[in-house]
DNA sequence: CGTAACATTGACCCCTCTCAAGTGCCGTGG
DNA sequence: CCACGGCACTTGAGAGGGGTCAATGTTACG
């Protein structure tokens, strides 16, 4: 079912059995899709959104000169394009990173929702606006922070976020992310993102092989980030 | 009034004359502020939000060595911490750089609204979302593009945005940033900054002088920027 | 007319890029 | 069981875009 996304809705307010109900309504079939393949095409006017059950996914956007920059990852529980509810238009393509199970949720169904869960639909809202302050935190480290320091944020943030929905704990995570992918996150070349990362495993703060990443030493992690988790917004507070 | 406010959601959706008074209603008085005043504190608790009805101000954070990024800057007819309503604590700072004439839009009447108003809810849902896919296309450029195509697309987005509320026209606008700001914008140093405005003169691509930018070659300025407007939604398209 | 804030310009430096070569791992097919 | 190809990772050398530091010019304003 959708687990991780309850999961993580209740870490901000009480969702209650009826709103639970009314999201698995809007959710069509689950579908099986391999790594590598686009779900939502740049420039494309989707009818429903899609939640992402399992898996890791990438938003994107591709230049001219043929270069990618990504926008933001996507973990089990997120939807990846649910602001094509009101945006309609794609400003952006969303590509699976592994192997994924993705549930779609129709816009006239979601629609429906928002007539009648007015609670539900602040909660949905709430998770497109943090969608919003991890773009706006990526735009602090590149614009400000140092590439280890950018490296470092980004690993904090994937933790938290997959801590969140349970598929993370005791400092360790997987990441199937190849280091062309975090080149094309960070704005950085594959190069030099594998020297970002032997300088981590330098000194001691992570492990890192076969997209499973220990982090040995999480107050430094931190530090170097400058990370403040507020921006995730794992509290509950009620909306 | 809230003009440019309603000359922005007329451009994406229509607005009716029960949706112009719901909005008028959530709006308290008017006040004015002088340039470089923080409207909103970082890591603050706002009960209300805040509509900017004239003037300009960025979205900030601070870093520990005192940096500075900026990752947005609103103008006439933006709600500037609009997402603090179901955020609830503020992830960054608001600074006036201009005079500003603004309005508070409590929490409290917000909720109302969502619970009586679900197309106006939509419609507001919609203008958060279109801050995240500004915050996109900054990533975008800070990632992947060259720092003279970057300030290129910044020209680019603030024009179309100041033309939809009527603030600019004819390839004219009035930005009273300084190239501090645009640098902390940019994520780039005051010194380079100046250095690209020279560039883009230099090719008669646009004067710049006392905080009055004119637009001489638009099509090359779009072309330079890879400029594609899709993103700022201004096409009308019910939600 | 003095001062402060902003804009401009030059010299030198360093972070990250590009190009290139080489290594290691894994799945496939003979 | 091994040869092979493909993909990802690793490492080195040289180049360049943008940073820093510092000085100077310009404009607004009390």
């Amino acid at each position: 079912m959708a687990e991780t996304l309850f999961n993580k809705l209740s870490r901000r307010d009480t969702l209650s059995e009826a709103e639970r109900l009314a999201l698995l309504e809007v959710l069509g079939p689950e579908r099986h899709v391999p790594a590598g393949v686009d779900i939502v095409t740049e420039h494309d006017r989707p009818d429903h959104s899609i939640l992402l059950m399992s898996g890791f996914c990438a938003r994107y956007v591709t230049l001219e000169d043929g270069g990618r920059q990504i926008s933001e990852l996507n973990v089990s529980g997120d939807f990846v394009d649910l602001h094509s509810f009101v945006m309609k238009q794609m400003d952006h393509g969303v590509i699976t990173l592994s192997d994924c199970v993705i549930a779609p949720a129709p816009h006239a169904r979601l629609r429906d929702l928002t007539e009648q869960h007015p609670h539900l639909t602040r909660l949905l809202w709430l998770d497109t606006v943090i969608d919003a302050a991890i773009h706006r935190q990526w735009i602090t480290c590149m614009g400000r922070r140092t590439a280890s320091s950018h490296m470092a944020h980004l690993l904090c943030e994937l933790y938290k976020r997959l801590e969140a929905v349970g598929l993370a704990g005791a400092c360790v995570m997987e990441l199937p992310l190849t280091q062309a992918v975090l080149g094309d996150v960070l704005g950085l070349s594959t190069v030099h993102v594998n020297r970002l990362i032997s300088e981590l495993r330098t000194l001691q703060i992570l492990t890192w092989s076969q997209g499973r990443v220990e982090i040995l030493a999480w107050d430094r992690l931190a530090e170097l980030a400058e990370f403040d988790p507020t921006y995730l917004r794992l509290q509950c507070e009620p909306v």
